[in-house]
RNA sequence: GGAGAGGUGGCCGAGUGGUCGAAGGCGCAGCACUGGAAAUGCUGUAUAGGGGCAACUCUAUCGAGGGUUCGAAUCCCUCCCUCUCCGCCA
C-alpha cells in the first residue's frame, strides 16, 4: 500500500511513478476523499475533546456537592448529549471515507524503484548475466518424456486424483523432489537463514498483507467457509509471521526460508505449458525472505538474488539473470530479478526464480515497523525463489540426461538422492 | 465437541463507573555517585492519527465489535483467542 501522505503531498509523483508500469489514473477523487476525511477526523476530535470536558465537569459538580439531579448537571449532560449525537454522525461519515480510501489504495500497485528499467512487457526486460554453457544437442528429450520414461510422476491418475494441472510424483521422482527439498534447505540454513514450516492455509488479512489481496482473489484457492485460502506462494505466511509487530533494529535484518507448497489456479493460462510439471495448481517451491532496515534493502535484494543463484550454481544448472522491466514486474514489487534456467530439451530459458525487493509497500498492508532507538518506522522486505522445486527437477531431468536413457545427477545433490542416477526402475 | 478459568503497557501485575494512558515492580535509556564498575538515587520510557517551526497540544486505543451512561479498563451483548480438565483424533 501507498503512504496516505504521499497522496495528499505529492500526489504527482504516484501518477508518474505508476505511469511507467503502463498505468493511466486520475487520482483527484481518491485525494478529494483524503482531504475529507482528514477534515472530518478534526471537526469530530474536536468535539470529542469538548464533550470530554463536558464529561469532567459533571464529575467534578457533583464531588463539589451540586445535586446529581439538579438542573445545572441536567444542563450539561444535555450538552453531552447533544454532542454524543454530533459525533456519532461524523463518526459514521468519516469510516465509510476512510474505508474507501483504503480500499482503493489497496488495489494500487507499489512505486517502482528509480533503478528500475522502463518498459511496457517481459521483451522490454534487460539481461544482466548468464553463467554455465547451456546444453545445446539435437534429439534432447523434454523432462516429460524423460520423466514418462523412468515412472517418476503420474498425470493421467491424477487427474482422477484431483484434476488436471496436478501431478502425483512416485518412486526415484519423488524421492529427486524431496532431496531437492532437503539440498535446498540446507544450503540456505548455511547461510544465517532461518528455516520455517508455516500454515499453508492462510486468512485473508495475510493475502491483503503481501499484496495477493484484494485485486488477486481469482488466482488463489479459497476455503469459502472458514475466511482460509491455499498459499499461493510462502511469501504469504512469512509476511505475516510479523504482522502487527515492532521489530528491534538490531534483531534486522530477519532471514527465513520456507518451504511450502504452493497453490495458484493459473486462470487464464489455458493451453499453456499442459504437459510436465511447468505449470501446476500445486508445486513445492523453496521460498526466502527478509525483513530489512530501509538502508539496507538495496544490499539486501543483491544479496537474496546471489543466494538463488547460489542454488543453481551449486546444481550445476546453466541460468540467466534478468531484470524485470517496469512493466512486467509484479503488483508489490519495486525492483526484480528473475532467473531462467536453460531447459535443453525444450531449447528455451525458463523462469525457475523471481526475486522482488518490495520496500515498505508489504510492510505498510501489515504493519510491520522496526523500532530504532526512539523512532519507529516501517521495515522493508525482499522474497525470492529459492528455488521452484517443480522447475528445478524439470531443468536437471533435461540437462542430466545420457544416451542410455538414466539422467546424471550433480554431485552436490547425490547424498540427498542416494544415488548418482535416475535410472529405469 | 462438553465443562471451567482468563485476555490490562516490552514483561509481570494492580485497578468494578468520575480528571485512568492506566498504581507498583521488572526491563531499558539518560544523569548523579565511582579511579572504573556493582549497588544506590533521580529522571525518562506505548502505538496510531490530527494541529504546531518548536516547546507542546488534541483524539483514539486496557483481545475485537456493538450497547448503557454526561462519563467505561471497570456494567450489558456478540465474537475471537489462550489456558486447564473430559471426549475425539494424526
Amino acid at each position: 500500500m501507498l503512504d496516505q501522505r504521499l497522496l495528499r503531498d505529492n500526489p504527482e509523483l504516484i501518477t508518474e511513478q505508476l505511469g511507467r508500469r503502463g498505468m493511466t489514473l486520475d487520482l483527484t477523487g481518491l485525494q478529494l476523499i483524503a482531504k475529507q476525511a482528514r477534515d472530518l477526523e478534526e471537526q469530530r476530535s474536536n468535539l470529542q475533546a469538548e464533550g470530554n470536558r463536558i464529561g469532567k465537569d459533571v464529575g467534578l459538580k457533583i464531588k463539589a456537592g451540586a445535586a446529581a439531579n439538579g438542573p445545572e448537571v441536567q444542563a450539561l449532560r444535555d450538552q453531552g448529549n447533544r454532542i454524543k449525537q454530533q459525533v456519532a454522525v461524523l463518526e459514521e461519515e468519516e469510516k465509510a471515507l476512510d474505508a474507501k480510501l483504503r480500499e482503493q489504495l489497496l488495489t494500487l500497485p507499489n512505486l517502482p524503484s528509480p533503478e528500475a528499467p522502463n518498459g511496457s512487457s517481459e521483451t522490454d526486460n534487460i539481461e544482466i548475466k548468464r553463467w554455465g554453457t547451456p546444453r545445446v544437442e539435437e534429439g534432447l528429450q523434454e523432462h516429460w518424456q524423460i520423466a514418462e520414461r523412468l515412472g517418476l510422476f503420474e498425470t493421467e491418475r491424477s487427474v482422477r486424483i484431483a484434476q488436471s494441472r496436478f501431478v502425483t510424483l512416485m518412486g526415484q521422482g519423488a524421492r529427486l523432489e524431496r532431496a531437492l527439498i532437503s539440498f535446498m534447505l540446507d544450503l540456505h540454513g548455511t547461510k544465517g537463514y532461518r528455516e520455517v514450516m508455516p500454515p499453508i492455509l492462510v486468512n485473508s488479512a495475510s493475502l491483503t498483507g503481501s499484496g495477493q489481496l484484494p485485486k488477486f482473489a481469482e488466482e488463489s484457492f479459497r476455503c469459502a467457509e472458514d475466511d482460509l485460502w491455499l498459499t499461493p506462494t510462502a511469501e504469504v505466511p512469512v509476511t505475516s509471521l510479523h504482522r502487527d509487530e515492532v521489530i528491534p533494529a538490531e534483531q534486522l535484518p530477519l532471514k527465513y526460508v520456507a518451504y511450502t507448497p504452493c497453490f495458484r489456479r493459473e486462470a487464464g493460462s489455458y493451453g499453456r505449458d499442459t504437459r510436465g510439471l511447468i505449470r501446476l495448481h500445486q508445486f513445492n517451491k523453496v521460498e526466502l525472505y527478509w525483513f530489512c532496515h530501509p538502508e539496507h534493502s538495496a544490499e539486501a535484494h543483491q544479496q537474496i538474488t546471489a543466494d538463488a543463484e547460489a542454488v543453481l550454481e551449486a546444481l550445476e544448472l546453466p541460468y540467466r539473470k534478468i531484470e524485470l522491466c517496469t512493466g512486467d514486474m509484479g503488483f508489490s514489487a519495486s525492483r526484480t530479478y528473475d532467473l531462467e534456467v536453460w531447459l535443453p530439451g525444450a531449447g528455451s530459458y525458463r523462469e525457475i526464480s523471481s526475486c522482488s525487493v518490495c520496500g515498505d509497500f508489504q510492510a505498510r498492508r501489515s504493519a510491520i515497523r522496526l523500532k530504532d532507538g526512539k523512532a519507529t518506522q516501517l521495515v522493508h522486505t525482499l522474497n525470492g525463489s529459492g528455488l521452484a522445486v517443480g522447475r528445478t527437477m524439470a531443468a536437471l531431468l533435461e540437462t542430466g540426461q545420457q544416451a542410455d536413457g538414466s539422467v546424471q545427477l550433480p554431485a552436490a545433490l547425490v547424498p540427498y538422492f542416494g544415488a548418482e542416477r535416475v535410472t529405469t526402475p
